[in-house]
Order: structure tokens, then C-alpha cells, then sequence
RNA sequence: GGUCCUGUGGUGCAGUUUGGAGUGCACGCCGCCCUGUCAAGGCGGAGGUCGCGAGUUCAAAUCUCGUCAGGACCGCCA
């Protein structure tokens, strides 16, 4: 445990002193010489020299130490003891400066053995990797180990911290219900039967969006909460059932102070736990931030940045470039990949939905070496070597299709070639501002709003939006945005249509009949109609940012009890089935499983 | 909904390409020895339905198909 940094508890409590202890394992050193000290914790280690000397290494969460006792004592692994002894100086030549509590150990010992225990199901020490599976089986074992440990604290730290940050913003923290309303938006939602009104179905929430948004129309002004939320969509690496947010709104605000209020949050965050306060979190457009990344979520700690090339394949004969986008990007001596390599990343490309991939290694002559440069002009080629800023030894990689696919595959490419691990470069944020207020055009001619519809169109574009027609509305921005982390989205957030008139017409461009509105959004509409300030907000997941503020690259390290991908818990094994008598109250039937 | 990877004593691996007796390594476990170790050391020992099920074969951990479990990703996640 030698790496756990532990001592200062996120309680703040004062002394971790108890009845039965006066001291914490890893917290005594020299200066503590003389005095007489009782410990309690697991055994971690034993070393046996025969009847007279055994070393017992004592575990609690701040570390070990050290007993010296006589070799009778029948103490093995994960024991649980509680040691009292005398805090001496190690004989000269056997300290270890490899261990906090190095220099002395505890001698003329006093055993008490609390609890006997099995071996453990994989071992202990933090050197061999052990299957997730066999460690969330066994996750109350596996929370001993100092990973587990540090990651838990962090996470209470980075709670704590934003918590304050808030706090002293004159947030005002209030808790909105777990069963709700299920709404057609969306994810999908995890659902619960109602008893008293059986063939009914309360919502877990997906966010307390709604209610936060009630909250302002309540004067509540600043509202915050660590909140809960559940999407029943499918698990990653950065997904789990269940998730915390910190969720806020602010009334009489521009989204100005809504990056204000939330980079105050996550600076503390990140101070709270690494120590350095980040700088000011830059701003991107959602625009830049695709035609540079192919991400509207960019890493930004490294580069290898898109070029848009399509400009010189106007003319070009060569027909897989013929398309509405083509842009490139390079891989710093990457002309040394093989040939196996180069199918894989074009396999990979096409399973991503791509037509293919077209590689040019530079020869040291700057001359491009690829199976399709026959099929390009002399000054084609020498574009693309110079737009990327190719130097010998590199390899440039393009992607010709329409405009968006161009840049997503860039951008997934970019991420599988460049991207660093999750411990290196830094804390990287990024405010990611002015989002199209639409995804796409459906088949209608009717707009598909990216966020929900309540987000407020961009000032300057509220004209575009009275006078565009099908695509040109893809223009529209809004006043939505993201906070971005070393390339992953911790959250997203607007500000909202508080006017009655602004929402008609955003409904009525979604086709979104006043009935259907009143059906679906009636008792927030009806709120609006009692005085509705300006507000904003904003909501990011603490599980991502505490994931990457420990070094973790996956989310499930940071919370004590995750799902695995497919969504079970190998420790209680749900999901499970109920029994009948508990679906008859419910008045529900289980179908037979679906051929 | 899809693509890919993985599954071998308690744990982590090798063995699978090219079929030939459950073969090997490290850790752990059990017993004995050991008075200064700290990933202690020495000697001895136990422990496996090679995820599961079919198929091919004289013969399958190894090849084929299916299935289950886990992971990464695409879709999805307003």
C-alpha cells in the first residue's frame, strides 16, 4: 500500500481515534518512538523466522506497519487484528525507505485476533492485474487494495470539492424525486411498475432536467444537486446504468456566467485532488472543434489536427475523391507501419461505416508512396504533402465522403493513432460552445433538435432561423454546450426558452402540434405561464471526472459497486427474477423470451 | 442491433499456428525448518471436466459450429 495518500479523511474528522484504536497503521513514524499504540486492521504479510520471531505487516487504509512477535501467534493473510504495542526504532541496517512507516515497527506486542478469514480469491499486492469479473465478485476484498482505496477517496473528494465550489457560489442544493414521469425524450428509461395503479410505470429520471427548470420558475435562483440519474442504454467504458451528475441552473444568467459558475467547480475538483489549480478552460465552437478534431468531444492534448484538402480534388480524375469532403490527416513517422497494420486501420475504418481509407507514405524525396497515387495529378499530390506539412518518414491518411462522415472517421482515426494514456498530458478541458440547435432534417423536412427542445437558438441566428428552409436550418446554432475533458464529454448544458412565443415556433418547426406539447410538456409549459425568468444550466457526470482525475480510463474504477457491459452485478447477480406472487401485485406478466 | 478480442489448478500466464497422455512457469495455499525479514528464505505436498455443448478425427486445450461469460469499440446515449 505503499502509493495510498490517504490520513486526511474526506469527513474532515478531527481524530480517527476510536475505543479500540489510537492510531492509524500507516500514520506512525519515528517521532512516535516510546508510546504505546494500538492499531487495527488486516494482516497484509507475515514473515516467519522460526518459533522465537514472526514480522506481521498490519493493514488499514493509510498504509502498513510493522509487529514484531514471537512466531506462536497463527496469524495469516486478511486476518483481522488489532495489535497493541510500543513504537521502537528498527535495529540499525533494517529500516525500509521503501515504506512511509519504515523506521520502526511495534514491539512487545499484544494480540487480538478479531476475525479469522480464508485466503483471499486473488492476491493481494497490486502487481498482477486480476479479471474484473473474479474483482467485482469479490468487490469488498478488492476495495482493501490501495487502488480501490485512493480511487473511492478521490471520488469523495472531487463530491466534496464540488460541493463547496457551489456552496460558495450561493448554490442552493435541493433534491428532486427518483420516480417520475416517463417521458418520450431520450434515452430510454428504466421503468417501475406502480402497485396502486397497476399497468402504470414511474420513471427513474434520466436527469432531474424538469424539475431544475421548475426550480427556477420557483425563485429558487441557483439550484444545485449531486444527482442520481439512469439511461437504459447500452454500457462503455465511460457508461454505466446509473450515474452522478452535478446538476445545476441559474436564473438571470447568460451562459457566460454558466461557464463561470461550472469551471469554478471542476478547477476546484481538480485542485482538491492533484493540487495544481488548472488555468482558465478555453473555448471552441462546435464548428472548430469538427473540422479541426472530427469530434464535438476533442482531445485536444495532442495534435494531428484534419485538413480539409477537398479544394484540390476539384478537377480530380480519380473517383474516390470525388465527394463532397476530403480531408487528411498525418501520423508522425508513421510511414514505418506495415502493411498488415495499414489493412487493419482500413478494415477498422470500413466497420466504422467508411468507404475506406487511403494511405501515402512520404519517401525522403517528399514523394508520396501509395497504391492509389497513380490515380493522382503531380500537384495533387504535392498539396497534400504540403497542407499536412508532411516531412519524410510520415504517413498521411484521407478520408473522401460527405462532410460529416469525413470528419467523424478522421476523428475516430486521429483518437485510435494519437491518443495518449489516460496519466499523460495533463487535465486538458474544454468549453465546446454553440452546438447546432439541429441534428439532422428527417425524412418530413422536419428538424431533429440535438439537445431537448427547450434550448434557446443563438442570438445572432434567430433571423436564419425565421427565414431557413430544410438544410440551411443545420445552421442554426443555439445557446448549448459542452464541457469536454482530454476527450471525453463530462457534460452538456443550455440555456433554455423561457418565452412562450420563441417555444411555439420551436415546436411548430419540429412539428410538434400545441396538443402534443400540452401532452408531453404541459406541466412545464403551464409553469412558464406563471413567470418564467431567464435561466440556464448545466449538468456533468462526477463519474468522468473523477475517473480521469485518478488516472483511470474507465469509470467502473471509481464506483464501488458497477455493472459489468452487459449490465450484471457478478456480487448480487442482478438482475434477477421476482417472484409471481410480487408480478400478480404489480399486474404483470412475464412474456416467454423471444425466439 | 453490429464488429473485434479473451476464457487453461485459487490468481497471473505459456502451450492452440502445425491435433498425439493435463505438459510447463510464476504467485498463492497446506505441512515442516528457520531469531531481523519486509515481493523473506529452504524442503516437501495438495490442487485442473483446458467456460459449456455439439461436430470432425483412431485421437481435440488445440480444428469447425453453436452457446455462455467478460472486455474494447461502432450504432445508441435529447
Amino acid at each position: 500500500m505503499s502509493d495510498s495518500t490517504p490520513s486526511t479523511p474526506a469527513t474532515g474528522a478531527k481524530t480517527m481515534a476510536t475505543a479500540m484504536r489510537t492510531d492509524l497503521c500507516g500514520t506512525l513514524r519515528a517521532e512516535h518512538e516510546g508510546t504505546t499504540v494500538t492499531v487495527c486492521g488486516w494482516v497484509d504479510r507475515r514473515r516467519e523466522h522460526g518459533e522465537h520471531l514472526a514480522f506481521i505487516d498490519l493493514r488499514d487504509y493509510t498504509g502498513i506497519v510493522q509487529a514484531v512477535v514471537d512466531g506462536n501467534h497463527d496469524m495469516r493473510v486478511e486476518y483481522v487484528a488489532r495489535i497493541t504495542g510500543t513504537v521502537a526504532a528498527r535495529p540499525a541496517d533494517t529500516a525500509n525507505p521503501d515504506l512511509p512507516t519504515g523506521e520502526i515497527e511495534l514491539r512487545d506486542c499484544e494480540v487480538e485476533i478479531l476475525s479469522i478469514a480464508e485466503p483471499p480469491p486473488f492476491p493481494m499486492d497490486e502487481r498482477t492485474g486480476v479479471d474484473e469479473t473474479i474483482r467485482l465478485r469479490h468487490r469488498y476484498v478488492d476495495m482493501r487494495k490501495a487502488r480501490m482505496q485512493r480511487n473511492l477517496r478521490t471520488r469523495a473528494k472531487v463530491n466534496s470539492a464540488v460541493r463547496g465550489a457551489m456552496e460558495e457560489q450561493g448554490f442552493v442544493e435541493i433534491e428532486t424525486p427518483m420516480l417520475i414521469a416517463s417521458t418520450p425524450e431520450g434515452a430510454r428509461d428504466f421503468v417501475v411498475p406502480s402497485r396502486q395503479k397497476p399497468g402504470n410505470f414511474y420513471a427513474l429520471p434520466q436527469s432531474p432536467q424538469i424539475f431544475k427548470q421548475l426550480c427556477m420558475v420557483g425563485g429558487i435562483d441557483r439550484y444545485y444537486q449531486i444527482a442520481r440519474c439512469m439511461r437504459d442504454e447500452d454500457l462503455r467504458a465511460d457508461r454505466q446504468f446509473e450515474f452522478m451528475q452535478l446538476d445545476a441552473e441559474a436564473s438571470f444568467v447568460t451562459q457566460e456566467d454558466v461557464f463561470e459558475f461550472i469551471s469554478h467547480a471542476v478547477r476546484e475538483a481538480t485542485e482538491a485532488v492533484t493540487g495544481e489549480r488548472p488555468g482558465e478552460i478555453p473555448h471552441m465552437t462546435w464548428n472548430d472543434a469538427m473540422e479541426r478534431f472530427g469530434s464535438d468531444k476533442p482531445d485536444t492534448r495532442f495534435g494531428m489536427e484534419l485538413v480539409n484538402l477537398t479544394d484540390l480534388f476539384a478537377e480530380t480524375e480519380f473517383n474516390a475523391f470525388k465527394a463532397e469532403r476530403i480531408m487528411g490527416i498525418r501520423l508522425e513517422g508513421g510511414a514505418e507501419l506495415s502493411r498488415n497494420k495499414l489493412d487493419d486501420l482500413t478494415d477498422m475504418v470500413k466497420r466504422w461505416g467508411g468507404k475506406g481509407l487511403v494511405w501515402m507514405k512520404v519517401e525522403d524525396d517528399k514523394s508520396l508512396n501509395s497504391p492509389v497515387a497513380k490515380f493522382c495529378s503531380e500537384s495533387e499530390l504535392t498539396g497534400i504533402v504540403e497542407r499536412l506539412e508532411a516531412e519524410p518518414g510520415d504517413i498521411c491518411f484521407l478520408v473522401a465522403d460527405r462532410l460529416r462522415r469525413t470528419q467523424h472517421l478522421l476523428g475516430l482515426l486521429r483518437v485510435e493513432l494519437g491518443r495518449p494514456p489516460v496519466t499523460e498530458g495533463g487535465f486538458n478541458f474544454l468549453w465546446v460552445v454553440d452546438f447546432p440547435l439541429f441534428e439532422e432534417i428527417n425524412e418530413d423536412g422536419k428538424p431533429i433538435p440535438l439537445h431537448h427542445p427547450f434550448t434557446m437558438p443563438h442570438p445572432d441566428d434567430v433571423d436564419l432561423l425565421n427565414t431557413a428552409e430544410g438544410e440551411e436550418l443545420l445552421e442554426v446554432r443555439s445557446q448549448s454546450y459542452d464541457l469536454v475533458l482530454n476527450g471525453w464529454e463530462l457534460g452538456s448544458g443550455s440555456v433554455r426558452i423561457h418565452r412562450s412565443d420563441i417555444q411555439s415556433r420551436i415546436f411548430e418547426m419540429l412539428g410538434i402540434g400545441a396538443e402534443e406539447a400540452q401532452l408531453k410538456f404541459g406541466f412545464l409549459l403551464d409553469a412558464f405561464k406563471y413567470g418564467a425568468p431567464p435561466h440556464a444550466g448545466f449538468a456533468f457526470g462526477l463519474d468522468r471526472l473523477t475517473a480521469l482525475l485518478a488516472g483511470e480510463e474507465n469509470i467502473r474504477e471509481v464506483i464501488a459497486f458497477p455493472k459489468t457491459q452487459s449490465g450484471g452485478d457478478p456480487l448480487t447477480q442482478a438482475p434477477t427474477p421476482v417472484a409471481d406472487a410480487h408480478l400478480e401485485e404489480l399486474g404483470l406478466r412475464v412474456l416467454p423470451p423471444a425466439e
